[in-house]
RNA sequence: GCCCAGGUGGCGAAAUAGGUAGACGCAAGGGACUUAAAAUCCCUCGGCUUAUGCCGUGCCGGUUCGAGUCCGGCCCUGGGCACCA
C-alpha cells in the first residue's frame, strides 16, 4: 500500500485555506447559546514572535477549541498592544518612524500568528495605537477627571540630566542612565494618577470571587500588592513651633518604645531644614541620586541624618528627634515613620548604626528586657513592659487602648492603612495616547471638548532624541483655550501603555462600536478563560480589575454583580528558559519559533510546547525533543492511512483481548477530557494519546474482526483528542477515516463507562509499607475477602513466617499493607 | 530588602484526596530490516549491588501502618516590586 508522506508544509496551508473559506472560527456578533470567550494577553508587537507567544497561544487555542467541540460559541480574538517604550528606542536606532516600524511588525507577527493555525476570529483584529481605540481612552480620561476619579499630583521619576529626558526604571542601569552613562537625579513633577485606592477594599474582597478561577498564588500576591493592614495614624507634635508629623504603625502597642522619628528625604521638613543645615542639605543632596525603584531603595546600604528638629511623644511627652533617612518612602503612607528599635529590625540596625536610643516595651514573658544584650529586635507578640499604665497588658489589647489614649488626646486614631498607591498614568513619552487636556494660562487645566475628540498623535516624525517631539511641534501644541477661546497650549504627557491593556478585552467583543463599548461587550463578558505569563500576575491583571470596574461605574457595563470582574478564569503560564533564565532579547538567547515552524510545521510546534511541561511551570527548551513530536505526528499519519475509511461495526461478543483494548481507548477518552478542564494538563493529556496509540499499533492487518474495528474506533477517539493541539492533521486524518465535516466543529467524544468497566482489579501487597507482591481480585471483592485471601496465598507465607501480624490495612482497589512485628 | 513560586533518573516530566516513585517523551546503548544509509520496528535504560535484597523525590528533623505529597527549620534557583511589556 502506498501512503502519502506526512508533509506538514503543504497539509497546512491547505486546511487553513479552508477554515479561512468556511469562517469556521468566525463569532456571532451575540452569543444565542452557551458562550465561552477565550483570550491570551495580545502581544506587544516587538517585531518577532518568540516561543513565550507560541506557548501562549497554543495553550489558549486547545482551550478555545476543546470548548467549540463541546458546543459552545466561542470566541476567540487576537490583536495588538501597540504603544510603548521599544518603538521609539527602535526609532532613535534605525531611523525609523515608531508608527511605521510598529505597523511592519505588526504585519509581520500577523503572518507568523497565522501561520500557527490558531481559531481566531480575525475579523476583530485592532491595534490599540489606532485612533478609532484611543479615543474611547480620552473619552473616558475626561469622565474620570469630572468624577475626580483622575487627578494631579507630584512625583518622583528618574531623570536623566544629559539627555534631559524622564528614564524608565528599566533605563535605569547602576544608578546611571543607559544612554548617557549619567548619574540619574529623582525629580518630582506634576502627574495624572487614577485614584485606584478608592477601590482598594472592592479590589481586595473581589478576590473572593475569583478563588475557584484564579491561581491561589496570584491571588495572594494581589492580596499583599494591595496590602490592607489595621493600625493606628499617630501624630507627633512638633517640639517647637506648630504643626504635627503623622505617622501610620500596625504597632501601636509599641509606642512607648518609640526612639526617634524617620521622615522620606522628599519630606517637606526636610527641604525646610535643609535651608540652615549644610550637612543635611549635602545627605539629601546625595538621596537624590539613583533610580526610584523599590527594589533599588530598598537594597542600598541605609543611611540617615538628624534634621535638628524634635518632636513629642504624644503619650509621655519626651523630646524624640526627627532623622530623615533614605529607606522611607514620600509615596506609602505619610512618608514618615515612627522607630521602636527594640521591636523593628530596621529601626534596630539603623538605631546600632547611628547610636540611638533603644527602649525594649514588649518581652515574650511580661518581664523586663536588657536592651544592651539584645543582637536583633524582638518582633512578636508579648505583654508590654516599661510602658508606664500599660504595664502587664497583652499586645493585642495593649494596641486597642494605647489608640484610645491617643484618641482622647486628639493625637491619633485607628485607620486601615494600604500599601496599594495610586497609578500614575502620565508618561513624558512620545509613543502613546494623548492625555486630552489643555493648559490655559486664565483656566488652567481644560479638559478637551468630546466633539474634539481624539486627540491624535501626529505619526510622522524622525526621532533625533530621546526627547518627546510633541514638545517642539507648534501645530500639535498651539490650542484655543475651550472655555475662553484665548491661546493655550496642549498637554504633551501621554498615557501609561498600561491603560490600553486594561480594557481591550472588552472591546474585542465589540471592535466597531460607534461608542466604547456596546450591547456586545455584555453579552460576551465576562472572559471565560484568560491565559497569560505570571509576570504578570500583579500590575496588568490587577489594573484591568479596576478598569473593569470603572467601565462599570461609567455606566458602560451594567452593576450586575455578573461582570464586575473581567476575567472568570486565569490561567498564568510558566515562562519559556534558555539555560536556566528568561528568553529575552536582551539577554540574548531567544529561539525563533519562525525555523521551528518552517522545518516541522505549526502542528509539531504547538505539540512539542505544549508536551513540553505543565503549563504553568516553566519550561526549559530543549531542540531535541521536537524531533519526538514530529515522529508521534507521522506515527499516527501512517496509521490511519493504513486503516482508511472501512467502517466497521464492532461486534456484540467480542474476545477479552478485544475488550482489553476497547476500555484503553475509553481510558484514553477519559484521561485526556479529564486534563482539558480546570488542570489542563496537557502533557498528561498527550502522553496518554501517545499511550493509546503504542497499544493501538499492535494490531496488525490480519487481527480478528473485532480487533480491527477496535482499531478504527480508537484511530476515530486518538484523531478527535490530538485535533485541539494539532488541529490541520486532524482535519485531513479526519476526511480520511471517511469522516464529514470539520473536525474542528465536532463533538467532542466521551468515555463510554460500560467499557471502561473491568472485572478484575490487581491490588500490590505490602509489608510494613515495602511493596511485595501483587495479586488479582475480583473487582467487586471486599475487604474481609481481600484479607483472608492475601494471608493463605501460597507467595505470602514466607514473608509471614514467624511474625505476628499486628495490622492489615485494605485500601479499596489501590494495595494492602501488612503490619508485621 | 519585601511578596510569590519551583527543586523527582543523563534530560523534559508523571504520580485525582497521604497509598506501586519515574507513566509518556528525549538522549544513549544493543538488535532486526537494508548492498549501504535514512526512515521504520523490537529490546535495555535511577543507584548500589553478581538479589526473592538495600538505598533513592534539594538538605535536616517530625507526624503516620504508609510521605514526592502533610508539619517545623534551612539551602539553592526563578518571577514581581508600581515608567519593560
Amino acid at each position: 500500500m502506498d501512503i502519502p508522506a506526512y508533509a506538514p508544509q503543504e497539509l497546512e496551508a491547505t486546511v487553513q485555506q479552508r477554515w479561512q473559506h468556511a469562517q469556521t472560527f468566525k463569532a456571532s456578533a451575540a452569543p444565542s447559546g452557551e458562550k465561552f470567550y477565550a483570550l491570551a494577553m495580545f502581544p506587544y508587537p516587538s517585531g518577532q514572535l518568540h516561543m513565550g507567544h507560541v506557548r501562549n497561544y497554543s495553550i489558549a487555542d486547545a482551550i478555545a477549541r476543546y470548548q467549540r467541540m463541546l458546543g459552545k460559541e466561542v470566541l476567540q480574538p487576537m490583536g495588538w498592544d501597540a504603544f510603548g517604550l521599544p518603538a521609539e528606542n527602535a526609532a532613535l536606532k534605525n531611523g525609523v518612524a515608531p508608527a511605521q516600524w510598529t505597523l511592519e511588525n505588526i504585519a509581520h507577527m500577523r503572518g507568523q500568528l497565522q501561520r500557527l493555525g490558531l481559531s481566531y476570529d480575525w475579523s476583530r483584529e485592532f491595534a490599540t495605537c489606532t485612533p478609532d481605540y484611543y479615543r474611547w481612552e480620552q473619552w473616558l480620561f475626561v469622565k474620570l477627571w469630572e468624577k475626580g476619579l483622575v487627578y494631579q499630583k507630584l512625583s518622583t521619576v528618574n531623570w536623566d540630566p544629559v539627555d534631559q529626558t524622564v528614564l524608565a526604571n528599566e533605563q535605569v542601569v547602576d544608578g546611571c542612565g543607559w544612554r548617557s552613562g549619567a548619574p540619574v537625579e529623582r525629580r518630582e513633577i506634576v502627574q495624572y494618577f487614577l485614584r485606584i485606592t478608592a477601590y482598594a477594599d472592592e479590589l481586595l474582597q473581589g478576590l473572593d470571587t475569583l478563588s475557584d478561577g484564579w491561581p491561589e498564588q496570584v491571588l495572594t500576591m494581589q492580596r499583599n500588592w494591595i496590602g490592607r493592614s489595621e493600625g493606628a495614624e499617630i501624630h507627633f507634635p512638633l517640639a517647637a513651633g506648630d504643626g504635627v508629623i503623622k505617622v501610620f504603625t500596625t504597632r501601636p502597642d509599641t509606642l512607648m518604645g518609640a526612639t526617634y522619628l524617620a521622615v522620606a528625604p522628599e519630606h517637606p521638613l526636610a527641604q525646610q531644614a535643609a535651608g540652615q543645615n549644610a550637612e543635611l542639605a549635602h545627605f539629601l543632596e546625595r538621596c537624590r541620586h539613583g533610580s526610584v525603584s523599590e527594589a533599588s531603595i530598598e537594597t542600598q546600604e541605609k543611611e540617615g541624618h538628624p534634621l535638628g528638629i524634635y518632636v513629642k511623644h504624644p503619650l509621655s511627652g519626651a523630646k524624640l528627634p526627627v532623622w530623615a533617612a533614605n529607606f522611607v518612602l514620600i509615596g506609602y503612607g505619610e512618608g514618615a515613620v515612627m522607630s521602636v528599635p527594640a521591636h523593628d529590625q530596621r529601626d534596630f540596625e539603623f538605631a546600632r548604626k547611628y547610636d540611638l536610643p533603644i527602649r525594649a516595651v514588649i518581652s515574650a514573658e511580661g518581664l523586663p528586657l536588657d536592651t544592651t544584650a539584645m543582637s536583633e529586635a524582638y518582633t512578636g507578640p508579648g505583654r508590654l513592659v516599661n510602658s508606664g499604665s500599660f504595664d502587664g497588658l497583652p499586645s493585642d489589647t495593649a494596641k486597642s487602648l494605647i489608640t484610645a489614649a491617643l484618641a482622647e488626646k486628639g493625637l491619633g486614631q485607628k485607620t486601615v492603612n494600604y500599601r496599594l498607591r495610586d497609578w500614575g498614568i502620565s508618561r513624558q513619552r512620545y509613543w502613546g495616547t494623548p492625555i486630552p487636556m489643555i493648559h490655559c494660562e486664565h483656566c488652567g487645566i481644560v479638559p478637551v471638548p468630546e466633539q474634539d475628540l481624539p486627540v491624535v498623535l501626529p505619526t510622522h516624525y524622525q526621532l533625533k532624541d530621546p526627547r518627546s517631539p510633541l514638545l517642539d511641534d507648534p501645530e500639535f501644541l498651539n490650542v484655543a483655550c475651550p472655555v475662553c477661546h484665548a491661546p493655550a497650549r496642549r498637554e504633551t504627557d501621554t498615557m501609561d501603555t498600561f491603560v490600553e491593556s486594561s480594557w481591550y478585552y472588552a472591546r474585542f467583543a465589540c471592535p466597531d462600536a460607534a461608542h466604547m463599548l456596546d450591547q456586545r461587550a455584555i453579552d460576551w463578558l465576562p472572559v471565560d478563560q484568560y491565559v497569560g505569563g505570571v509576570e504578570h500576575a500583579v500590575l496588568h491583571l490587577l489594573y484591568a480589575r479596576f478598569f473593569n470596574r470603572l467601565l462599570r461605574d461609567t455606566g458602560l457595563l451594567p452593576a450586575d454583580g455578573i461582570h464586575d470582574e473581567p476575567f472568570k478564569r486565569l490561567l498564568t503560564q510558566g515562562m519559556v528558559l534558555k539555560d536556566g533564565s528568561k528568553m529575552s532579547k536582551s539577554k540574548g538567547n531567544t529561539v525563533d519559533p519562525q525555523g521551528l515552524i518552517d522545518r516541522y510545521g505549526a502542528d509539531t510546534a504547538r505539540l512539542f510546547i505544549l508536551f513540553a511541561a505543565p503549563p504553568e511551570q516553566h519550561l526549559e527548551w530543549s531542540d531535541s525533543a521536537v524531533e519526538g513530536a514530529h515522529r508521534f505526528l507521522s506515527r499516527i499519519w501512517r496509521l490511519v492511512h493504513e486503516y482508511g475509511p472501512d467502517h466497521q461495526a464492532i461486534p456484540s461478543e467480542i474476545s477479552p483481548e478485544a475488550r482489553d483494548l476497547r476500555r484503553a481507548v475509553h481510558q484514553c477518552i477519559d484521561r485526556v477530557s479529564r486534563n482539558m478542564d480546570g488542570r489542563y494538563h496537557f502533557n498528561v493529556a498527550i502522553a496518554a494519546i501517545m499511550e493509546l496509540t503504542n497499544a493501538l499499533m499492535k494490531v496488525t492487518a490480519d487481527a480478528p474482526a473485532d480487533l480491527r474495528a477496535i482499531l478504527g474506533e480508537g484511530l476515530r477517539a486518538i484523531t478527535l483528542l490530538i485535533s485541539p493541539f494539532a488541529p490541520h492533521i486532524a482535519e485531513v486524518l479526519w476526511t480520511q477515516l471517511g469522516q464529514n465535516g470539520e473536525i474542528s466543529k465536532t463533538s467532542w467524544p466521551e468515555a463510554d463507562p460500560e467499557a471502561l468497566r473491568s472485572d478484575t482489579i490487581t491490588l500490590v501487597i505490602q509489608v510494613n509499607g515495602k511493596l511485595r507482591e501483587r495479586m488479582d481480585f475480583p473487582a467487586d471483592a471486599d475487604n474481609a475477602s481481600i484479607e483472608k485471601a492475601v494471608l493463605s496465598a501460597p507467595a505470602m507465607q514466607r514473608h509471614l513466617e514467624g511474625k505476628t501480624i499486628r495490622k492489615c490495612i485494605v485500601v479499596p482497589g489501590r494495595l494492602v499493607n501488612l503490619v508485621l512485628g
